[in-house]
RNA sequence: GCACCCGUAGCUCAGUGGAUAGAGCACCGGACUUCUAAUCCGAUGGUCGCAGGUUCGAAUCCUGCCGGGUGCGCCA
């Protein structure tokens, strides 16, 4: 066990247990980071109280029973009663060393869950914008992370194929011709094909007429409009494809769980929630209304579940998804990655599958909360002509940025690498960007501030580990041959070696709350004490092979460290930069 | 009107009820015949929106207020 903070969260315990007896065992110790020391033990200013004692006389107390020689150097109490803990070194080395050997870096494989994990989640013949983009970067993330510490993780992209819309894009479809280049637009610029059906339906009465007839046929099964659209659905596939493989997002076609997957059961969750008295008739729709959700004048909002035409809408496709979910997939945890506008109708769902009983397996339903992405403007992001962004032409120009930076430093490099790399950092800035600040807040894009190479960035972290490499490379040895032994002896080694230990805490840390930035603060700190090291501590140049070997460990760890985390969040790194 | 989110350094953002609230950027001052300077070291910068309350201790928890954002019946 390498945490130290759970290493010494169980020494404490134990010495509280033996100071003042068995029912004390549990106490949280309380133990925090601490500026004055490794850690601090913060437990005896809490107890004081409780035991009616001073907090001083408490701490002395804990310290006389604490049994940690072996891990701790120095214990000392300090100010109003709190216990400073200062490690060996020798116990970091030792630590930092089994972290070197094992290959998960010390992330605690969990007992397995079930977690499906809704993410993504695009319009057939739309653009994907800068939210999908968020919810696409920060639900492929946790999808990463989730399955790496143990979890049955199911990708579910919850993709918009179905609804009205889709009788004027089946007939825009027609009009245009199955194989124009209109028609290919929705591979490359959905939107435009988007706009031309919508045009038409909005100025053509005898078009939109067709439209209207269209959706009808559609919903009845009409064999030649299900071609149509399944074409329609296709073509927006490769579009999403693309976009995925150039994000490097794990997202497949086998992921796709899209609306129209549930038509078949809407009808029997409108009937069960009816049978079960939980959903009623008001204004001719079919609404389930629970406590403690009113709108406007206190009027209860109602969750409506069949509109009074008959149709079914987003809210009775929800509520499949969670039935699915819970029952079938059998999911201890839901995740519902997606935009923080959607918490109240996603609460709703959330109620009326408890009432329903369909929860009643363990679920637990949780919306990660996507905070919108805004210009510098504090608005939400559009070009200057207040149209959408293009997700692909703003990777396009990250990537090109990106681009800039590496032909004027790396002159050295033939086109076709320094491509590559401008494609790895590019995607990654963009990515870390979305990844770095915490998902429920908004946050302002800003190319500059993401591609630099300074400050917590993708290309900073990424330049980290490509400096690693080529210390290796120089070296003449591959990282895998530095096995040590790790000795500490300067307090830079002393510190790269303690950040190490932090690696699987923040990890599980990111598999419960579900906040995948606090990875990102955890690689900036690393790659910080790393670079810090490596200006103090000559490593190839070591003065002696002893050292040398343990720089060099140290050296690998940090690497696989870096290399691993950045995979975990979906940001590559290049072997060189 | 009701609900949710937010308010921390000039800017962008962290912050597990614990000691003197932290980063990055910008600004200022240093370090390159380099182990990749695409970097590092240092300095400056704060009534944590305001006012109460709980607590030995509050940026953090509770209440009220101010300011900003979002949502609130047949779109998703």
């Amino acid at each position: 066990m390498a945490d130290p903070q759970e290493v010494l969260s169980h020494r404490v315990q134990s010495a509280l247990g033996a100071a003042f007896g068995p029912e004390y065992a549990e106490t949280d110790p309380v133990i925090r980071p601490s500026q004055f020391a490794d850690f601090q033990a913060n437990a005896a200013l809490a107890l004081a109280k409780r035991l009616g004692r001073k907090p001083r006389d408490v701490a002395a107390e804990i310290v006389e029973r604490l049994d940690v020689d072996d891990v701790v150097r120095e214990v000392e109490i300090s100010g109003p009663g709190f216990i400073n803990l200062t490690l060996r070194d020798e116990w970091i080395a030792a630590q930092a060393q089994q972290i070197l050997a094992d290959p998960r870096a010390g992330v605690a494989v969990q007992e397995a869950q079930n977690i499906p994990i809704d993410y993504s989640a695009p319009n057939v013949a739309k653009e994907m914008h800068v939210g999908h983009l968020r919810t696409t970067v920060v639900g492929d993330a946790l999808a990463r992370t989730l399955e790496f510490l143990g979890h049955n993780v199911i990708r579910q992209n919850h993709i918009g194929d179905w609804g009205t819309p889709f009788g004027m894009l089946i007939e825009h479809l027609l009009d245009v011709g199955e194989h124009s280049e209109q028609a290919d637009l929705l591979k490359s610029d959905p939107n435009a094909f988007y706009q031309g059906a919508r045009a038409k339906f909005d100025g053509d009465e005898e078009f939109a007429t067709r439209a209207r007839r269209r959706v009808v046929a559609l919903q009845g099964g009409d064999a030649e409009t299900l071609r149509l659209w399944g074409e329609l659905i296709e073509l927006s596939k490769s579009y999403f494809n693309k976009i995925y493989r150039k994000l490097d997002v794990t997202l497949t076609d086998a992921d796709l769980a899209g609306e129209s997957s549930y038509n078949d059961a809407l009808e029997g969750i409108c009937r069960e929630l009816e049978d079960k008295g939980i959903a009623e008739v008001s204004e001719g729709a079919l609404c389930v209304f629970l406590d403690g959700f009113t709108g406007r004048e206190g009027k209860p909002v109602p969750l409506i579940i069949r509109k009074s035409d008959g149709g079914y809408g987003y809210g009775t496709t929800d509520l499949a998804t969670i039935k699915y979910r819970a029952e079938v997939l059998k999911a201890d945890r839901i995740l519902y990655v997606i935009g923080a506008p959607q918490h109240l109708h996603l609460e709703m769902v959330y109620g009326t599958a408890r009432e329903a009983g369909w929860l009643d397996g363990g679920t637990t339903p949780i919306h990660v909360q996507i905070g919108n992405v805004l210009g510098s403007d504090g608005k939400i992001l559009r070009t200057r002509s207040g149209a959408p962004i293009r997700l692909m032409a703003l990777l396009d120009e990250a990537i090109e940025r990106a681009g800039r930076v590496v032909a004027e430093n790396r002159p050295d490099l033939d086109e076709a690498t320094r491509a590559e790399i401008a494609r790895e950092v590019g995607v990654g800035a963009v990515k870390y960007a979305d990844l770095s600040v915490s998902h429920d807040n908004e946050y302002v894009f800003d190319f500059d501030r993401m591609l630099a190479l300074n400050g917590n960035t993708g290309p900073y972290l990424q330049y980290a580990t490509a400096r690693i490499r080529s210390i290796f490379r120089k070296g003449g040895l591959t990282p895998e041959e530095a096995t040590g032994p790790i000795r500490i002896a300067e307090p830079a080694e002393r510190a790269l070696a303690l950040t190490l230990l932090g690696f699987g805490p923040v990890v599980e840390q990111v598999g419960d709350s579900l906040e995948p930035h606090r990875l990102c603060a955890y690689l900036f700190d690393l790659a910080q004490t790393f670079t810090s090291f490596y200006e103090h501590c000559p490593v190839l140049k070591a003065e002696d092979a002893d050292v040398r070997a343990s720089r060099l460990a140290l050296t690998a760890a940090t690497l696989r460290t870096l290399v691993l985390g950045l995979s975990l969040l979906g940001v590559s790194a290049p072997e060189q930069m």
